[in-house]
DNA sequence: GATGAATGAGAATTCATTCAT
DNA sequence: TATGAATGAATTCTCATTCAT
């Protein structure tokens, strides 16, 4: 979010010609749309005509750009994958403390949330939807990426040696579940939300239960 | 639980005329495969000529049970929340530390999510990952019902005084996530998944910031 | 209607035991029903449970006296075609002027309709219903005979020859027109609507075109 | 009616585009279906399949141009009511006499009728008897105006003072039941019926009952 | 490419009728 | 005989996708 980072799918006009800046920008209609829709209706009830309703294009223009309604849903999906996952990884990689590691998540994580809300919600139904599974490759990349980077945090001793697979599970339920309360509110505060996820995983973590630790490589341990 | 305790809806012969039974029997018939074909399926995808398929019945049988496959899913989440929404309560109501008010809260969490897997799969397992609300009156009211424990434990000094509703909806998300993880795992310890989720709690509610306290009237303000 | 005609089908109770009371009752309660029903949603429109709905019976009682929804309905239609059309035949039968003919028709039809209202209703839609073809045996057969009642009062030299198909037609319609309209009055006058109808037609049955006359046998017309 | 006035509907070639004409030609393929299949089974027994069977379209089609049987139903009665009734009010409007105002009426629905059989007999012919309400706001308007012309004629002193309601109910109920009568001769002779229902209404207008005259203001009462 | 009507497979739903109790 | 749940064929209707313009 520095400011010169410029997203080429927000800014096309600066990366492409005339007539692909038309085809980017149907794309981009119909993505905004299916967004929208999405978030209102959910992805079962929603129509390809609802989606196109949205838009100022013709139902059959859709097919243009994507095969089905499947495909728009998994490019939405995608997209937000795609943008928050790489910030995500940089946040930890060069966190060189576990408070580092876990506020660098949990803020990226909210801002991200905060700032794309229309994303969010299409994924996650903004009113009283609950858990939901998220398994495009994408996301399930996400999360195993989010789960190598803990195993790597502990095997370079910045995290105790915890149950990463339910470290990981409990950092993203209490991140997508913190997001939803967070946006519900008047004001949203994406500081205090990673304040609060931070500070519960800070004195957390330490309590843990402690697996035995894997033996680092030319050690005599098991 | 209690050995005297019998079921009404496990053991409906004890309970029914011949008639009866059969109505009963085929009601769980359909809520079965619902919860089959969901798990399998998905809300979204599942239509209700596939749960009737599952099913020796005949489709306008179902009808005869529920108005829609929404009031099916939403049967087998009430039927969830009703089983499960008493235990918690109880348990948190006799908690008498903040220790037992958690650990009270994820085991029986986590027992009740493994001895009935099919409802807890039906409810969570979603191909099409969208719009699956979970805001039946009784899943609603479990939250909102961990809320006012939990407001109520910090009103008695059991918690700090932090943010209740953050602190719910950390426990929802942990509680989901963890579950499934735990279910994913060739043995199913509920009590190691208590133990991580307790411990979590247990080290981070400490740390969590501290809301400005409610002054009580006559003192002398914040 | 004088008083010591007593119709078998009002009363039952004097014409049978037991035993028949009690299916004659239930076929009057299913009868009576559908009459309601038929009238308030039409044929199309009402299902066998809408009728049984309107009763104390069982779904599977109903067929225990009519075999489907059309017989029953067509129990209703022979049911009034079968009260009225001796009287209307009688009437007219014992008229010896075209005055009496015409209005002994009107009169009775009219005080026939405005005593059984669910039963002209049911056949008659009772809002803004137009004209509907009645077509069941008893009811075709009922404008035959008057067809034939007017033939041979043209023959008795009652009334001019004209076209008794155009006449008999005229006359239906203006009767069920008439009796429409009368019942949505506030005071529902019979003697006003038979007197505005007689007296349209003694004006108008004069003043008919004449058919050439059918030869009498042995005269030397063609 | 005059030679150089062209029926956009009848012929849409001359007003359209080739996308809308297709359209056009649908929906009157689909009305023209509708009415042979009303007129063969009634309005009951059709369903949305018949009249789409009785097409080359496909059953989607259908609801691209109708919500429901109802709908068509409706606007085979509206074409009708929206052709016939300014015909008709024009007719009545320019009469002179009571015989042109009754003549007028009368020459112009026969004529009607018999120039478009297919759609009166959509209308009329009904297997099921029942339910089939004439009530779309073009006819009960066609109705009421009928009614308003009656009372005019009576204010100018064209007509006796009588009741314009049973009046024109006694027309109606006339007018649709010798057009049945007519259509279903060998040689349908709308001159014949015309004169029939005239001469009827000619002799009987006189003989009916007088009511009492609305006093005008201002005169010494009635 | 864009358009939007046509398509038709298939989902949801109804309801007359049957049949075990 | 009464009951009322079960049946499943038939109907209505939706909607992703195709295709002529």
């Amino acid at each position: 979010m520095s400011p010169e980072y410029i997203d080429p799918i927000a800014r096309p006009d600066l990366f492409l010609g005339k007539r692909e800046q038309t085809k980017a920008q149907n794309r981009q209609r119909i993505l905004e749309a299916a967004r929208q829709v999405f978030a209102e209706l959910g992805y079962g009830a929603t129509t390809v005509r609802d989606i196109i309703r949205a838009t100022p294009l013709a139902s059959g223009t859709f097919y243009n750009y994507f095969k089905s309604k499947e495909e728009v849903f998994q490019a939405i999906q995608d997209e937000s994958a795609l943008r928050i996952r790489p910030r995500l990884h940089e946040e930890r990689a060069k966190a060189e403390t576990i408070e580092q590691f876990i506020t660098g998540t949990f803020r990226t994580f909210f801002e991200y949330v905060a700032s794309d809300q229309s994303n969010f919600h299409a994924i996650r139904r903004n009113t009283d939807t609950l858990r939901v599974r998220m398994d495009t490759p994408e996301i399930i990349a996400g999360f195993q990426e989010l789960r190598e980077d803990l195993e790597k945090a502990i095997a370079k001793g910045l995290f105790p040696p915890v149950d990463a697979d339910y470290l990981m599970a409990a950092i993203v339920g209490v991140a997508f579940e913190l997001a939803e309360r967070m946006l519900r509110r008047d004001i949203v505060d994406t500081d205090a939300a990673a304040a609060f996820a931070t500070a519960l995983f800070m004195g957390g973590v330490h309590a843990l239960p402690v697996l035995a630790p894997i033996a680092p490589p030319g050690s005599g341990g098991a």
